[in-house]
DNA sequence: ACGAAATTGGACTAAAATAGTCCTAATTGA
DNA sequence: TCAATTAGGACTATTTTAGTCCAATTTCGT
């Protein structure tokens, strides 16, 4: 299904979480409550975005972590880099391109092809794009139907 | 990684393999011996892409498979389609979209924006475009630097 | 100096997905 | 009837992914 796995969608949560944090630290617990996952979790994938440099970190009492970038100067492809590995998609298109079958193998050099295609998307999207936008959805309701918006008589 | 499934680049290199082989039957050790893959896995495979119409079967003595449509019919989203489900790179961008995270989960929308560009992309490429074309790399060195060309003295 | 609160690094187990094999039926042609 | 072949599915083994936990280190506050 060529889907990412569930720790890479944590690991966007956490990092769409401290996103909205401002540069404040957060330790690993305020993520943890604050995106709703597990502790133990949480630490893992904060060390792997701290050793990634995405993150930074800072030791000891009242330490913490906090982005080293503006969430527009992080792009979707890079937090996929981190957290699986470069996308490709097979072993063929990997950097250290290794394939045993390559010289008997008719599948040419398209998935290669779809393979750039999916990097340059992911280079487009950045992680302030991933948070999600609270109104957009009823700002469109409202122009098409407004009477049959849910949220106008509030609650 | 983001990466395909092997069973998919086997099943891709079968689709590959009958494309080659204009509408002839071809029987399951056929295309063994055709792919150089194991037997059982390709009786696998053959039999999940016959259920899924992309390819037909004959049944008893001299049966076998071929494509139902031309090459140049069938998008590689088709191909990954039967063969590793829908793609659907969390399971927030499913079909039926289920995920109980999301009233909590601040991860918006651009996932499902990330996924319709990748669908889009693997529509775009044909069954046909996945064959190597044993020449084009050839063709390429030719020009750039005649006299290192492997290939120029035959073998 | 001491202790509490954190990160760091990595080992470890458990669970799930993937890959691969094999067996038994049903179908067809000679 | 026999041999070749697909159909369906059960089954096992392997690998990957998820998740937990422990011991060490750093830093702040008292
Ligand atoms: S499977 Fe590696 S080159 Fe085709
Ligand atoms: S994880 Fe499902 S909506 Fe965000």
């Amino acid at each position: 299904m060529l889907r990412i796995s569930r720790l890479t969608d944590y690991g966007t949560m956490i990092l769409v979480h401290l996103a909205g944090q401002d540069a404040g630290l957060c330790s690993a617990s305020d993520v943890a409550a604050g995106t709703h996952l597990a502790l133990p979790t949480v630490q893992k994938l904060l060390k792997t975005l701290a050793k990634s440099g995405l993150v930074g970190s800072v030791r000891g009492a009242d330490g913490g972590y906090r982005l080293t970038r503006a969430p527009e100067e992080i792009t979707a492809a890079e937090i996929l880099n981190v957290l699986e590995g470069p996308v490709a998609i097979t072993e063929c298109s990997t950097e250290t391109h290794q394939c045993e079958l390559e010289p008997l193998c008719q599948v040419g050099s398209a998935w290669q092809k779809i393979n750039r295609a999916i990097r340059s998307v992911m280079e487009d999207i950045r992680l302030s794009d991933l948070r999600r936008p609270p109104t957009e959805f009823v700002l469109k309701d409202l122009r098409q139907s407004p009477v049959a918006n849910p949220y106008s008589h509030g609650s």
